[in-house]
DNA sequence: GCATGTCAAGTTGTG
DNA sequence: CACAACTTGACATGC
């Protein structure tokens, strides 16, 4: 059965997510930075709650947690751990309220650092930066009960392979915690499903499949091939498979395929992952209101 | 109050 | 060579 999910943010329901910006941060006292800190956290840790509650209610099986859940917490200056801040108490209770409540409704929880965290980089200063990135949002997924933090590959600097087997090296020393749930997804630019199987086979990564890049960043193998052999990658983790999907906006003939549209079309999605026990993250605009839509728009497939 | 520019971080491709 | 796109809204600032 395919388990289709949700990426951070609802249109219609009342869920929000705070955030704040260092240059803020940096005109207060480190007491009224923590405070407001606190307030943010508390307020973000509430709304994850109130997010998986919505979740469930609208039938979606899975949540992308957005990263900065708790903004700045790895910035070398304004940087933060939760036992420093006044509600610390109540946000680490909260956090396990959600992992509960995700567990007993099977919500699939997972992470998508963004751009700035590149394990392939030559430069040690980003690679540092990204680390610890990753293991920030490892210590959340912990206390969430995420089993996913999925990346992309990261730069090419002319050479892919040269690229990869820096990756290679970091990942070897990656703390547990990390490693235990990296996956790595193609792009729409760099990487493709083929670049990327061999070496997540050979490192037992698990493989996240984006049909919508490989649409716009293809190469030699088709839809089927490069689901089937991504499945495998997660097999052998003992993790459900996960992909994602995304219709473009402006349509497949005309202009840039590339930006998202408000919803899925359903043709869309492809016919071999249908009946597939997976889970489907929805990239599109309209949100919960898309996934919603796309769970029916499949189960009229299904009983036609 | 409301509109608008800004926001930690990287890399690529375009103009 | 500089800058927008990626993706995105909420915050901070200034009127």
């Amino acid at each position: 059965m395919l388990r289709f999910g949700l990426c951070c943010l609802f249109k219609n329901e009342d869920v929000s997510f705070r955030t704040t910006t260092v240059k803020a941060l940096l005109n207060l006292t480190r007491d009224r930075q923590l405070f407001k800190l606190s307030e943010i956290c508390l307020h973000n840790a509430r709304n994850l709650q109130l997010a998986l509650e919505a979740a469930h209610r609208l039938g979606i099986g899975a949540f992308r947690i957005m990263s900065p859940l708790f903004p700045r917490m790895t910035h070398p200056e304004a940087g933060y751990s939760l036992d420093h801040l006044p509600d610390g108490d109540i946000i680490y209770s909260t956090l396990e309220t959600c992992r509960s409540f995700a567990d007993r409704q099977q919500i699939r929880l997972s992470f998508h650092p963004d751009q700035f965290v590149v394990l392939s980089s030559p430069h040690p200063a980003v690679v540092a930066n990204s680390i610890q990135e990753l293991e920030y949002q490892a210590r959340l997924a912990e206390a969430v009960g995420a089993d996913v933090i999925n990346i992309h590959a990261g730069g090419v600097y002319g050479d892919k392979l040269a690229a990869l087997k820096r990756f290679g090296n970091v990942y070897d020393y990656l703390p547990e915690s990390v490693r235990s749930r990296l996956t790595l997804e193609n792009d729409d630019i760099s990487y493709t499903p083929e670049d990327l199987l061999q070496f997540c086979e050979q490192r037992g990564i698990p493989f996240v499949y984006d049909v919508h890049h490989h649409r716009c960043n293809p190469d030699n193998m088709t839809i089927e091939e490069a689901t089937e052999r991504a499945g495998i990658t997660w097999k052998v983790t003992g993790l459900e498979q996960q992909c994602h999907i995304s219709s473009p906006k402006a349509g497949w003939g005309s202009g840039i395929p590339r930006p998202h549209a408000d919803y899925i079309d359903p043709s869309d999605v492809p016919d071999c992952w249908l009946g597939r026990q997976m889970t489907v993250d929805v990239e599109a605009k309209a949100k919960e209101l898309a996934v919603v839509r796309l769970i029916n728009d499949i189960r009229k497939l299904n009983t036609n």
